[in-house]
DNA sequence: CATCACGCTGTTTTT
DNA sequence: CAGCGTGATG
């Protein structure tokens, strides 16, 4: 018997126990927000509620299943059979099972991002544009524009007039792809990830019995981080619960940083709208942070325009001041957080306690350049995708051309990886199977004229697409026959051919958790992997985070640092002049200051310099970029300032004078001396290429998968391949 | 079809 | 600075 009374303050036990009618918690950072919808589940079971008719949207899947397994240990382990998971996948879920109704196969294959930018840009020659001389955007451009668009319910044309003055003049053009869009994914029975929950609204909408049915299936539906839905799955979540009526959503609109993706926490503020009767519960009280640090996160969110008002206060007593430090420049900044760290660990702290928290992913390459130096072991969460590297995609290609013949991209994809089909013959080759309708097997009947070397390969290809097409092949094995396959190209097409290898190995592990090949695949669209860690499974025993702040959300350490770097216009430019920008940075920074239990560091690179990359001089700083705007102001009783110690650092660091090889002619005598085109491995970036001879100990390498492409590193880390 | 030189442009976060 | 598109050449 779970005693709820004990485990929940008054606040939290209001929300536990309201099992029917409306409810909206509004939970402030570290409030106990997921102790409370644990508590619900268990609850709800214990009141005879069956678990599959209680619906959990979270934000990402694995935030549900971490949820409904601490419920089943709490309570009863019938918890996991709780419909849990992200909009997404409950639309796909849905929609594999009704989307005929709309007019499309059931077996739809779901695109993502990098499918949909491809398309886009497939499209463009549609539009005669070439010799107009019009500015167009570029794929990723095109496809922020398509899904902003849709997820705002806004035209295209629209979309693009108000958000993107500089390409006005392909207003209309834009709203012309978007259709031309629409139509090529009817065509080739695809759904990208704004289809669908626009097409599960539609299903819900326009079908009043099958809306019907899956209200009664889901009677209780729970929806985490409100503040981050849309107006689409808001609309979802009224559809499924306006006659049940046993809707209960938490969120927090101080956390609210997916504007980009059409996330409107104004969601928050409309549900008593849409449900008049609903109680209104604020958690604030705050059961991570020191005083000190809600001290600090509270005069951010004082300045916010529009907000719940509410007031994070905690019983936790002492703790130090938010430490906003000075590190002159940006590898200073890396040598403090590592040396800090260091400190911290002969203090007696764990690197699991420590995170060190960033905007973008590439922010802290300089970090992990210096991490890797000190023999630091980290973990990073967010950016690069393992999903949209060029050999995971080949792979999946195959798999995916099997699952949906229809699907055009990847068979494109899968042909042009043949040396002597380019654009071309592809397209001719796609057109003449989509007519004949035969399937895999007919590739080598191709009538067209190709070399007898190209013909030998398409036979190969045919050869492997109908052994995929078998009915009882499993995943695993699908993935093992396709790598046969590909191998060869790969090793052709790649010199870390080695490394690349392995990711498909570990991608054939995966494939073994799955019994049927379509699950797998969409798994994977739908779920990608999102750290190294999770496609290794093994984690070291201890080791650092380094995460984005946007996978950051929902975690907790003792010690955060939040690092900014060195850039250019960005966020400066936009954020300083749009003000809906700056309340979004302003919330990030909410965010990133909230994850922290008992100690804040915020770092910044403070030196006059010119851009990296020869723009004009700017100062970087507090008050010089949309993140630090927010501490510049506040006063010494909030925050300490500090300038890092340095002195030790400047020697390293500016020694500015280009070191000579002493013999560049001489094959380096078996040791760590680099020549400029060597090949070498670096254990954070993979392969990369010496490209200078900066010093004695560094060189520039050129590493193939950084954003950043040039980087100095020190001999030590590199070996040679 | 593949490769190279040239010119233009410049935001990031995730399902 | 570096990616990307374009247009010319092999």
């Amino acid at each position: 018997m779970i005693q709820y009374e004990k485990a929940l303050n008054p606040k939290q036990l209001e929300a536990v126990t309201t099992l029917s009618g409306p409810l909206l918690v509004i939970a402030g950072a570290g409030s106990g927000k997921t102790r409370t919808l644990i508590y619900r589940v268990a609850r709800l079971v214990e009141h005879g509620v069956d678990p599959q008719a209680i619906l959990l949207l979270t934000f990402t899947r694995k935030a549900a299943q971490e949820m409904l397994d601490r419920a089943a240990q709490l309570a009863d382990p019938r918890c996991r059979l709780v419909s849990g998971g992200t909009f997404h996948s409950l639309a796909h879920r849905i929609l594999r099972a009704h989307a005929s109704i709309l007019g499309f196969s059931n077996g739809f294959t779901v695109i993502d991002r990098s499918d949909m930018e491809e398309i886009l840009h497939s499209l463009l020659p549609d539009l005669s544009l070439s010799n107009t001389g019009l500015r167009v955007p570029k794929r990723g451009t095109l496809a922020s524009m398509m899904s902003k668009a849709a997820n705002l319910e806004v035209p295209v044309e629209q979309l693009v007039a108000d958000e993107y003055p500089q390409f006005i003049d392909f207003a209309v053009h834009a709203g012309r792809l978007g259709r031309l869009y629409a139509r090529y994914k009817k065509k080739n029975q695809l759904m990208d990830y704004d289809d669908l929950i626009i097409y599960l609204r539609a299903l819900l909408m326009e079908h009043p019995e099958l809306r019907q049915r899956l209200a009664r299936r889901y009677g209780y539906i729970m929806v985490d981080e409100y503040q981050d839905t849309n107006r689409i799955q808001a609309h979802i979540v009224k559809w499924l619960g306006h006659e049940h009526r046993n809707v209960m959503v938490v969120g927090d609109d101080s956390q609210s940083i997916y504007s980009f993706r059409g996330a409107d926490y104004r969601n928050m503020f409309q549900f008593p709208k849409e449900f008049p009767e609903a109680r209104i519960i604020k958690l604030e009280e705050n059961y991570r942070s020191t005083q000190p640090i809600l001290t600090f996160t509270n005069a951010i969110m004082e300045r916010a325009k529009e907000r719940y008002t509410k007031c994070l206060f905690t019983r936790r007593e002492g703790g130090a001041k938010p430490r906003v430090v000075n590190t002159l420049t940006e590898p200073e900044q890396a040598v403090f957080v590592v040396r800090t760290i260091q400190e911290m660990l002969g203090r007696g702290r764990r690197l699991r306690d420590v995170a060190v928290l960033f905007r973008a992913a590439y922010h802290s390459f300089e970090l992990e350049l210096e991490l890797a130096r000190a023999g630091i072991r980290y973990v990073k969460y967010g950016g690069f995708k393992f999903m949209e590297s060029a050999h995971i995609k080949d792979l999946l290609a195959h798999l995916r051309a099997v699952l949906n013949p229809d699907d055009a991209v990847s068979w494109g994809r899968i042909l042009r990886l043949i040396p002597g089909i380019g654009r071309a013959k592809s397209q001719d080759i796609i057109e003449w199977i989509r007519q004949t309708g035969t399937g895999p097997s007919a590739l080598k009947e191709w009538p067209g004229r190709a070399p007898e070397k190209v013909r030998n390969a398409l036979a190969q290809l045919s050869e492997l697409l109908v052994k995929l097409t078998q009915r009882d092949i499993t995943p695993s094995k699908a993935v093992e026959m396709t790598l046969e396959y590909y191998g060869p190209f790969l090793e052709q097409m790649y010199d870390d051919y080695p490394r690349r290898r392995k990711d498909l190995e570990q991608l054939a592990l995966m494939a073994s958790r799955y019994q049927r090949l379509r699950k797998f695949v969409d798994e994977l669209v739908l779920d990608p992997p999102t750290s190294s860690v999770d496609l290794t499974q093994g984690l070291p025993d201890d080791f650092l985070t380094l995460s984005t702040v946007h996978s950051a959300k929902g975690l907790e350490w003792s010690v955060v640092f939040i690092i900014w770097v060195m850039e250019g216009r960005f966020p400066s430019a936009k954020a300083l002049n749009d003000p809906l920008a700056v309340e979004e940075e302003r919330r990030l920074m909410y965010v990133a200051s909230t994850r922290a239990k008992d100690e804040l560091i915020l770092c910044y690179p403070s030196k006059e310099d010119s851009h990296p990359w020869g723009y004009e001089h700017y100062l970087y700083g507090p008050g010089s970029n949309g993140l630090s705007s927010f501490v510049s102001g506040l006063p010494p009783e909030i925050v300490s300032y500090e300038n890092a110690d340095r002195v030790h650092v400047r020697e390293e660091f500016t020694r500015q004078s280009p070191w000579q090889h002493p013999d560049p002619t001489a094959a380096s005598a078996g040791d760590s001396d680099f020549m400029p085109g060597d090949k070498v491995e670096h254990p954070a970036f993979g392969p990369g290429v010496v490209s200078k001879l900066v010093d004695r100990e560094k060189v520039e390498v050129l590493f193939r998968n950084a954003g950043r492409k040039l980087l100095h590193l020190a001999y030590t880390t590199l070996h040679r391949i």
